[in-house]
DNA sequence: CCTATTTGACCGGA
DNA sequence: TCCGGTCAAATAGG
């Protein structure tokens, strides 16, 4: 935990230099440890009120024509309530790591329907995965065929979201810094927003579907600037193998982005800090060398820079 | 039988 | 007192 706050700190990819400011109180030994020990000794108080909120991470995902169920971030979660919210039209989901109770996992999210478009959920986590989730790990690398990723800093709220809205590539005022773009514009747009801590949470997402491959809306991909082929022989390539290896050793999955597939063209934003979280993250258990990340981001716009021998070869 | 989901009740902060 | 968050019994599914 000294590592992950060291980390943001060095990590100089806080883009918006608030980072430090983070009230995140995942440290090891702190007496203000969030874990919420089960208070065997008095049934009386055992549904005492978590007090986690120190670290949430709030995400939009478009659902299109999938079921929130489809919704993939690599972890396994267990839903363990379901609440009708003032003034939303739709109930709120809430789940918990599966792994609660096997490896004190405390992380949680929230699931709800955007009500103004009902195809876009607005997922709350809270709290940070400290289990080992073995399908976490394993699904790491499933990217479309062809994807458009879209990763920008963001200087308001470090706000995570995800968004699948064909019509829309950009939403934000804020002069992107730095992103990928992964999909065309018919596909999904994955908007990732950090609001209240400065540190990646869930340094992955995963929207994974069974049909990768041949499915049905593959070929509306044809405008996708470059394709997973691409992201691994050339984008992935300028990070260290620590950085982009799935199958490190390390149990601390290393990977930045998990690309399931559903068919559709996706997208994902990110803020720069967060690129930087994931990669510390790793960086900490592996000691292994990194490069600069914000000297990478900068330095590319993967909507325009992109070699286009590069996409080529996603063809 | 085991695990996950549903859903009404309960808790407690605002 | 309201309402968001959680619990846990009932239920469903494999």
């Amino acid at each position: 935990m000294l590592n992950c706050k060291a980390n943001v700190g060095e990590s100089k990819a806080n883009i918006n230099g608030s980072m430090m400011d983070s009230p995140c109180s995942f440290t090891n030994g702190s007496p203000k440890s969030e874990v919420m020990e089960p208070e065997i000794k008095n049934k009386d108080v055992f549904k005492k009120r978590k007090t986690m909120s120190t670290c949430t991470e709030q995400v939009k995902v478009c659902l299109g024509t999938a079921h929130e169920g489809s919704l993939d971030d690599g972890y396994s979660w267990r839903k363990y309530g379901q609440k009708d919210i003032l003034g939303a039209k739709f109930p709120r989901g809430y789940y918990r790591c599966t792994y609660r109770n096997v490896q004190g996992c405390l992380a949680t999210k929230q699931v709800q329907k955007s009500d103004e478009d009902p195809m876009i959920c607005e997922i709350t986590y809270k709290g940070r995965h400290t289990c080992t989730q073995a399908s976490h790990l394993n699904k790491t690398v499933i990217p479309p065929s062809k994807t458009k990723v879209n990763l920008l800093g963001e200087n308001k709220h470090q706000t995570h979201q995800i968004k699948n809205q064909p019509r829309q590539e950009k939403i934000e005022q804020q002069p992107p810094k730095t992103f990928f773009t992964f999909g065309s514009s018919s596909g999904l747009e994955v908007k990732i927003e950090d609001i209240d801590h400065k540190e990646g949470i869930f340094p992955s997402f995963c929207f994974s579907s069974p049909s990768i491959v041949g499915s049905e809306n593959g070929d509306d991909n044809n405008s996708s600037i470059f394709s997973y082929t691409m992201i691994e022989n050339n984008l992935m390539e300028s990070f260290s193998p620590a950085f982009i290896s799935p199958t490190t050793s390390d149990i601390e999955s290393n990977t930045f982005c998990h690309w399931g597939s559903t068919g559709l063209g996706q997208s994902v934003q990110s803020s720069g800090s967060d690129i930087t979280d994931i990669v510390s993250a790793p960086t900490s258990v592996t000691n292994s060398p990194i490069m600069d990340l914000d000297f990478f981001f900068d330095k590319i716009d993967f909507d325009t820079d992109f070699p286009l021998s590069t996409m080529e070869l996603c063809t």
